[in-house]
DNA sequence: GACACCTGTAAGAATTTACTGACACATGTC
DNA sequence: GACATGTGTCAGTAAATTCTTACAGGTGTC
C-alpha cells in the first residue's frame, strides 16, 4: 500500500479522482494527461492497495464504462504502525 | 517520504531500530542482515525523509560511532492529505 | 607495521518499475 | 464497411532503484 502511494502519477490520479468524484478510464487518462495503458497499470496498483474502487457501468448509448473512485481510507502513520507492518514481511525477531 | 517507506528493508530497519532504541551503522547492518554500504544507502533515504535521526558519538576507546534512532512522526494518511501532497508536485489544476 | 574495529563514497551490475506502441474485442453512428 | 467511442492485455524498451564490490580514510591494540 505504501509503495502504491510512492509515485507522483498515482498521487495525481488520486487527486484528480477526488476532485472529479468519479471518472472512467479513458476520460481519466485525458484529465491526468497520461496514456490509457499507463493509467490502467496505475489504477491496477491503486486498486490492489485498496485505495480506489472500480465499478463497471453502461452508458446511455450502450458503451461499457469502468468508473473509478477513491476509497475511504485513514491510516495513522506512526513508528509503531510501521513496526507492525515490518513484522508482516517475514518472521525474524521472533 | 512515502517512497522512503515503500521498501521492505527500510521498514525492517525502522523496526529493528525501534526495538533496539538506537544503534550505529555497522552493528545495525549485522542486526538487520544486510551489507553495510547498502544499509548506509537506506539510512540516507530514511534520514532525508525525516524518519530517522543520526548522531555522531565517540565510544570509550575513541572509535567514532554514528548512532541512528527513529524520529517521532505521526501522519494521518487520508485522501484529503494526499490531494495536498499531489498539489505539491506541480501546478496543474489551478 | 599488521590487524581489529569504525566511518564514508563511488562505479558497475542486477533487478524492479515505469512507459510506449501494437494488438484484440465490443457497441453505436454515418 | 469505415469510423468513432469504450474496454482490456502483452511484448519490448527506457528509466529508476537496488545491491555488490572495491576503494579510501580514521583510531586503538598486539
Amino acid at each position: 500500500m505504501l509503495s502504491a502511494l510512492a509515485n507522483p502519477h498515482r498521487l495525481r490520479i488520486l487527486a484528480t479522482l477526488k476532485a472529479e468524484g468519479r471518472s472512467y478510464v479513458s476520460q481519466l487518462a485525458r484529465q491526468v494527461g497520461i496514456s490509457r495503458p499507463l493509467l490502467h497499470l496505475h489504477l491496477q496498483k491503486l486498486e490492489e492497495a485498496g485505495l480506489v474502487t472500480s465499478q463497471l457501468e453502461l452508458s446511455p448509448d450502450g458503451k461499457a464504462l469502468n468508473f473509478f473512485a477513491v476509497a475511504d481510507f485513514a491510516v495513522h502513520l506512526t513508528p509503531d504502525l510501521l513496526v507492525q507492518a515490518a513484522a508482516t514481511l517475514s518472521a525474524k525477531t521472533e
